[in-house]
Parts: C-alpha cells; sequence; structure tokens
DNA sequence: AAGTGGTCTAGACCACAAA
DNA sequence: TTGTGGTCTAGACCACTTG
C-alpha cells in the first residue's frame, strides 16, 4: 500500500522539488508575504498532514526546515508559531588567506618576521587561553599579495596541542594553512575591530601611521583544547569582510 | 512490532540523548579524533543501520546532522567522505544595536539628524540597488548609548518597497528597529571594514578626526526586492564583532 | 488531562553517479 | 549496471507543556 506514493507525485513532473520543499515553500510564501504575522500559530502536524495528503514527518521536514531558519519556533503542545521579527544573523565566510589572495588571480607568499618558543607569560596565557607556563610558539609573518604587504599576522601556537610545530620553520607555508591541513579544529571564534595603525605596524605593511586597519582575531579550539590565536591586520583599504545571509537547505 | 523500540532505549535512561544524537556523536568522534582522515569513506547507511541496530532514517538523520556540520560530503552511489579542511565559516550576529546596549545596562536614543526624500539619484540608485528616480528616504542619524554618541547611522529606504515610510519621522525609534517591526526580510548582506574618521564624522562622534572606525554595511532584500540599505560608523574602541562557528544542532 | 512536537521503525521507490 | 543517498509512508511511543 505504501508504495508508489512518491511515484504518483514525482512521476508526473521529473524535476519537481521534494513533497517536503514544496509544503515549505508553501508554508514560507504565508509568512513572509505577511499572512501568517509574528505570532501566528500554523495548523499542527496532524493537521498540515491531512491538509497536504502526506505523511506526518514530511510535514515535519518542512516544518523542521523552517523552524531552522528561524521562521517559526516549535514546541511541543504549544504548537509552532511565527518568529517575526527575526535575529540579525549572517554567516561569515572567513577564507583562508592564501586561497583568498589566489582566487584574486594574484601571486601570494608568506614572509616570516619572526619566531620564538617561549612558556607562556601572562599575556600569552590570556591571549591563548591557556596555562602559564605552557610551551607556546609564538610567529609574527607578513601575507604578501602580488610581492605587496595584504596583511600582518600574529600568532601564537599552543605547542602541547600541536607539538609538530616546535619543529616546522613555515618557509613558503603560511601557519594557518600548516595548522589547517594537520589540526582538525572544533570550532572557532573570531572577533572583529579596527584600529589606527601605529609606526611598527605602518612599516611592515607599508601605509602611512595612524592608517585605520581592520584586524581579525581568531580562537581555535578542538574540542575543549585551544588550538591557536592568531591576529590579522589588514589595512582598510585591502580588505572588506562580507557576510550574507543564507536560508540553510535553499 | 515496531512499537517500543524508542521505549526500550529511552526507558532505561530518563535523560538520554535521543538515539540520531548517539549515533552523531559517536560518528564524529571517529572524525574529529582523526581516526577517520580527511577523504575516509564512512559505511553507508545500511551498514551503519546494521551496526547501530536501528532503522535507516535514524542513521540518515545523525549523517545529515554531520553533513549540515560540513564535517563529511554525502553524494549518492560516491557515498559519505569526510570532509577535513574545512571552510572557515563562522555564525556572525549582528544584533540590533539599541537591543545590543540595553543589554549592556545602558540607556539607549536614537537622534535622528537628517532626513530627505528624494528620487534616486546615481549614487542612491547603485547604493540601494533601485532603477535610477526610485523614490527613497534618506536618513542619517545617530545612536546614543547612556548619553553618549556610540554609532553613526546612513540609511537609504526603498519607498517603493515600504511606501509607510514616507510618513515616519523616527523620533524616538531608530529607522533600523522601525522596519524590523514592520518588514519581514528574507536575506541580507553585510559588508564590514574600517576607515579613518573624516571632520564630519569625527564630530558627531565626539572622536578625534582620523580615528579608526568599524563600518557595517547592511543590505536587505525581501525577497528579490530591496528594502532599505545601512552604513553603520562605530568608533574603534566601542565595538567590535563577534562571530562564532557553531554547530548547528549542538 | 490532553494535545503538541520529537523521535523512531521497517519497509519502499527513486534519482543519481560511479564502475 | 549497481550501489548509494534522498525521500516518503503509516503507523507508534514518548516527553513536554499548557490548560
Amino acid at each position: 500500500m505504501t508504495m508508489s506514493n512518491r511515484a504518483s507525485s514525482s512521476s508526473a513532473r521529473a524535476n519537481a522539488l521534494p513533497r517536503y520543499r514544496e509544503i515549505y515553500a508553501s508554508l514560507r510564501e504565508k509568512i513572509v508575504s505577511g499572512e501568517w504575522p509574528a505570532g501566528h500559530r500554523l495548523p499542527s502536524e496532524h493537521e498540515l498532514a491531512r491538509t497536504f495528503g502526506c505523511a506526518r514527518m514530511t510535514i515535519s521536514k518542512a516544518l523542521g526546515t523552517l523552524a531552522d531558519q528561524r521562521l517559526v519556533t516549535r514546541r511541543r503542545r504549544a504548537g509552532t508559531t511565527v518568529n517575526m521579527p527575526r535575529p540579525q544573523e549572517s554567516v561569515l565566510e572567513i577564507h583562508d588567506i592564501e586561497a583568498e589572495i589566489v582566487a584574486a588571480g594574484v601571486s601570494y607568499a608568506y614572509e616570516s618576521l619572526a619566531r620564538q618558543i617561549r612558556r607562556a607569560n601572562g599575556s600569552d596565557a590570556n591571549t591563548l587561553g591557556v596555562a602559564s607556563a605552557t610551551p607556546v610558539l609564538a610567529l609574527t609573518g607578513l601575507h604578501l599579495a602580488g610581492g605587496r604587504p595584504h596583511a600582518l599576522e600574529e600568532r601564537l601556537i599552543n605547542l602541547q596541542a600541536v607539538p609538530e610545530a616546535r619543529s616546522e620553520r613555515f618557509h613558503g607555508i603560511s601557519p594557518g594553512r600548516w595548522l589547517l591541513q594537520r589540526i582538525p579544529w572544533t570550532e572557532a571564534e573570531h572577533q572583529i575591530g579596527a584600529l589606527n595603525a601605529d609606526a611598527a605596524v605602518a612599516r611592515w605593511l607599508a601605509i602611512r601611521p595612524h592608517t585605520a586597519c581592520l584586524t581579525i582575531e581568531r580562537n581555535t579550539w578542538r574540542d575543549a583544547q585551544r588550538i591557536t590565536h592568531v591576529r590579522l591586520i589588514y589595512p582598510c583599504d585591502q580588505h572588506r569582510l562580507v557576510a550574507r545571509f543564507r536560508y540553510r537547505p535553499l
């Protein structure tokens, strides 16, 4: 009996959307058009299943998609309600600098400026979030695009988490890429800010002192363990971050 | 026959995770531990269903979660493979400024500095992405936190999309909040950059000229229609953006 | 107490791409 | 050609929460 239910809806049109996507689109339209305003309660899954003539699980998937997109909130017994003033949440894609530069059709190079292995001092411990005296690798380097300074990088690596880094010289390869290839990370946090370049930064980046720069700080974890902390400094005229809110499944 | 399958696994421990989450966690562990390196192919859904002693749909949900998190890629016939160098993608939460200030326990106010209704000139049309001569509302205002300047806002509103804005004076309420309460948006794009404050900006924000500022530009759509464009300028010492990569379901 | 969503099953057919 | 994931069904029990 259950056979060919799908066939009957899909064989008609070859490239049809899955049923749950059709249902999702249909419900979403009612929400974004304003027909169902914020706070409106949607019919229950059982009722929608009857309405659309499908199994409840299909409805559940459609409603789950809406919930993933924060268009609705679902609670047991309370039902599914429209979530109007939606959180301003964007997906920020922070690419590997090398990939970014190469994608722009420009040659890339990494130049190491300083390298030191030390036991974490108070500042290191605080920045990297490890105990004092933990062995760390401190790196400073320059990302070059087309031979010109693109970004200044200051990095700390937790040698307890990444002992292989102790013997790596990072000639030709940037520490970021090196880590990415070896160390799976599970969580990352970015902080974005602005600063006026001081004399040293300005010299390395070949910009005038006091020029506004965009800074990106990234902390990386593998589960509970801190892997690395990096601060990247970009001259304001050379870099912008783009974040786009996207629906999850589309 | 299908009854109480769940009961047998859940009645034992009251607060147990759902089965698919247990399976998800078990598979994820193999990936982040490195036991299954990048490129490794996972067992098929049928095989995992046998291994874990559950229905294939339960496996599908667990694998789907891994795929949502970009830990694996799933393709028909090719199977499910581990995705190691993961895209550096973060979820950036860009909050309503008022909510942000109030959450910090400080009083909030919006002060309107300029307001003009005009037909879009070339710059407007380009910025807002509408045809020339489209009626637009141009606003400039200041967000105040605890009575002190917090951010400068320059905004264009497409009056074709939001005709109600024509008669709104935005006294006491910021245009952002006003729009958020009325106009459901479906897509947003943010661009983040840095700039040196010019004389006018510095005056409004009560900072020294040339101080580095963080800028956020936001474009908002309702489906294909442009709603508004806004540029916010924050003094660098007053604002940081935080983006955190998060797994979707947790 | 009752109704809602959350999860699960044991099948099934289908679309797709790799062999 | 064949094995994989994608979707779907028609049920079921359970957890939660509101009335």
